[in-house]
DNA sequence: CCGGGAATGGCAACTTCTTGCCGGGATTGG
DNA sequence: CCAATCCCGGCAAGAAGTTGCCATTCCCGG
């Protein structure tokens, strides 16, 4: 097995060329991601007037994208639409795999261009899919999760804004007018969403994902 | 006087465009900035086969711009070019002024673009160009700043991964094979530099300066 | 009206961070 | 070589954050 061969292309307008023909022409697409920079939220829909051969569509998310509203939103009308969408805490990597036979592998951003590996080797492919199928299957369905967090979102943005202004907890919680208990139950739940073990990396990662 | 006759131009292509021939004939610009996002980054040096008529240059930055080692190079270049430049603890807006006579001024990001609000009020600009003069006072040349922190920005990087990785200080310490004394005052000076006053505010601004 | 479940917030024990203090080793200038 | 200085890192007191426990309250379905 060579594995010197893996193509890869760089930055979204070339990804979309160049992959635009696999995806008019897949009948099932699994699709994970960290957040919505990657695939989504430049593409918004390919073209949502073709119901005809709409394929099996699994979108696999880690739960911070529910934080961002417009994220949020975007997600409910993909699942509204007929998509499988399900929230997993596992720290999954960036990948799109079609009919289990091509993989596309997110890989680190280079002078402003992501670089996306398209792996079509069988072996290989299985392999992701598999990893992508575990993950799938520990993942709460969107609207299930949805739910349980409602209230979490009512607050997160306050929260963030407060953190992020650098309050202690103590003034937070009575701006909010909450208990300092209540309040540090809010950012112990904003972290573990978040997936930080601290609040730097809660605070990086919020950033990250433009909440404040 | 009317408050409500900002032109506000919007995004960095139409400030440039709209705005290049100010400076090709201005004969004093101040700049001020929390970070390279705004000015200098995306137009790195206009023409700089044109040492005629060389403007005074005043750039007043934050401490932060200095960890990222290709801003804080830029600068040195800008410096070497005959630009003065000073570093300030203050809480600075993004602005520029010139020729005393006109004031560009930094605003939100909305859909991606930067607004610029382009102030030629003689008595606005004025006070602007005060407020920036005794912030100007109050900064330390570039160079003798760049002496002080310099074993500071040292070890900045490998302290910032290690926050962001969310290890506890004692781990990261003997990681760095310093004393968690030490390691503790790296991690506060850091954050005096991003003018944080808790770890959250920390992350965020270092994700924010793109430190992470 | 009553019992169960969930959210709240006070309490408290612990952990983690923050900082001043200080002695010891390295560096430098005389 | 001595002294001044700087940086390091242990110590310790105190502040801030983390979490389990539990009584109280509210809401809801029975």
């Amino acid at each position: 097995m060579s594995l010197d061969h893996v193509p890869v292309l760089h930055g979204d307008e070339e990804l979309f060329s160049r992959t635009a023909h696999l995806f008019a022409t897949a009948t099932e697409i699994t699709c994970a991601a960290r957040d919505l920079n990657t695939w989504a939220a430049t593409r918004p829909r390919p073209r949502d007037a073709r119901p005809a051969s709409m394929p099996r569509l699994r979108k696999l998310y880690r739960p911070e994208v529910l934080l961002n509203p417009s994220m949020a939103q975007h997600l409910r009308a993909t699942a509204a639409r007929g998509a499988e969408v399900r929230i997993t805490q596992d720290d999954i990597n960036e990948t799109i795999i079609i009919d289990r036979r091509l993989a596309i592998l997110a890989g680190d951003v280079v002078d402003g261009r992501r670089g996306y590996g398209i792996v079509t080797e069988p072996a290989v492919v299985q392999n992701v899919a598999s990893l992508f199928d575990a993950a799938w299957r520990s993942g709460t369905d969107l609207a299930v999760y949805d739910a349980q967090h409602a209230e979490l979102r009512a607050l997160a943005p306050r929260v963030l804004e407060l953190l992020a202004s650098g309050c202690k907890d103590e003034t937070a919680a009575r701006t909010l007018g909450l208990g300092v208990r209540t309040y540090r139950r809010r950012v112990a739940e904003l972290m573990a969403v978040l997936g930080a073990d601290s609040r730097f990396q809660a605070g990086a990662r919020a950033r990250d994902l433009g909440l404040i």
